[in-house]
DNA sequence: TTTCATCTCTAACGAATGTTAGTTAGACCA
DNA sequence: TGGTCTAACTAACATTCGTTAGAGATGAAA
């Protein structure tokens, strides 16, 4: 019994043995050239097959973009969810919080660089379940921000737009910069929190 | 001479140029798709033209492409000096250049979206003259940050990135925020003026 | 009226695209 | 051994794309 369990375990195993690096070339090439730019024979060359296997594993390259969006969703609100735990201190959470979504997003991380910067067609199917899935990852930013003891005047509202729009924008100069991203996390909630000299 | 060079100037106003609808529809369309989902047939349609007649007001997509950059960046520049002259006090020069950047980038400005969301491409030919310009742009900025009576910890290396980003950012959600662009940026300057409540 | 530059069109080219249909090699099961 | 499923391939299909060449059309100048 246990042998033809292994046995089973391994065949499927090896049966969608490619899906992963499929993926993966997809989230490379998405993230590099975008959408349309990303041809489906590239995409597959990079994963050592012809263009005409993928459509064994997804249905349509927008399926392949679905497929990389979800992940890369739920990668970065892994790792955002997981460098909060255990840390108190409302300034410190969101601190680690933006140190670990600009780790995902500028730390080599093709799967949320796609998610930043590849939004679904506004045809596409299953464009309102992945925005949703968005929306409820920036939610975790909603309850962080409105923890702050800021001062009454502010709009957490818009606070949360200006952190969001700040670290999904710095890919456009990342690699210019020089600084690590924890370091980048570090000096914006600075910025938030000493404003004014008195 | 001075008639001739008067004739030959009335001539080329009263001919049918339609250099500027040509302009006007490419910048509508890269703005909405994006350069690739953009077709040359498109933008020719919208101007009233075959797509094969682009071609003598343009040598390519690329310098299609370019011709809108310029024009974008000449508008923004334009808009935020214009919004500077006569301002004083640091915190409120940052808050008009702020909204003249978000009003040129929010209310309907398609030239300046095409800045902002359509980069040139990697091989263009012209691609560093055009970020060299953008540069110059963006120094407006760094003065402006660097005038502001800000805590000494603060880097305003990352102030200028972090509002900047914040900003063109905002197409992402401006559509579904009810707000007006002079709002957006006074409350963003707020929630850099006053941080932490005393 | 003829000439000439300006502007636009038609028609096509070659390349690239997403996608599909049919096939094949190999592993597994009865 | 024969039958079945998986996973990949080949070859093409129908579009669409940016671009070009050459031919008309229009209006000003000579």
């Amino acid at each position: 019994m246990t042998v033809s369990v292994t046995v089973t375990a391994t065949k499927s195993q090896l049966r969608d043995n490619k899906r992963p690096q499929l993926l993966d070339a997809a989230a490379r090439h998405f993230a590099e050239a975008g959408y349309d730019a990303a041809s489906m024979r590239d995409i597959a060359a990079a994963a050592g097959m012809k263009a005409g296997s993928m459509y064994y594993y997804f249905r349509s390259k927008e399926d392949l973009l679905l497929a990389v969006h979800e992940e890369g969703v739920r990668w970065i609100s892994d790792a955002v969810l997981a460098a909060l735990e255990q840390q108190s201190g409302s300034w410190m959470r969101l601190e680690v919080a933006m140190g670990a979504h600009l780790q995902a997003l500028l730390g080599g991380g093709d799967y949320v660089r796609v998610v930043i910067k590849v939004p679904p067609r506004e045809d596409a199917e299953s464009r309102a379940r992945l925005i949703a899935l968005r929306d409820r990852y920036e939610r975790i930013f909603t309850v962080l921000i409105e923890d702050l003891p800021l001062a009454t005047s502010i709009d957490t509202r818009h606070v949360q737009l200006m952190i969001l729009g700040a670290m999904n924008w710095s890919p456009n100069w990342f690699s210019s910069c020089g600084d690590q991203p924890h370091e980048i996390a570090k000096s914006f909630v600075e910025s938030l929190r000493y404003g004014e000299c008195p």
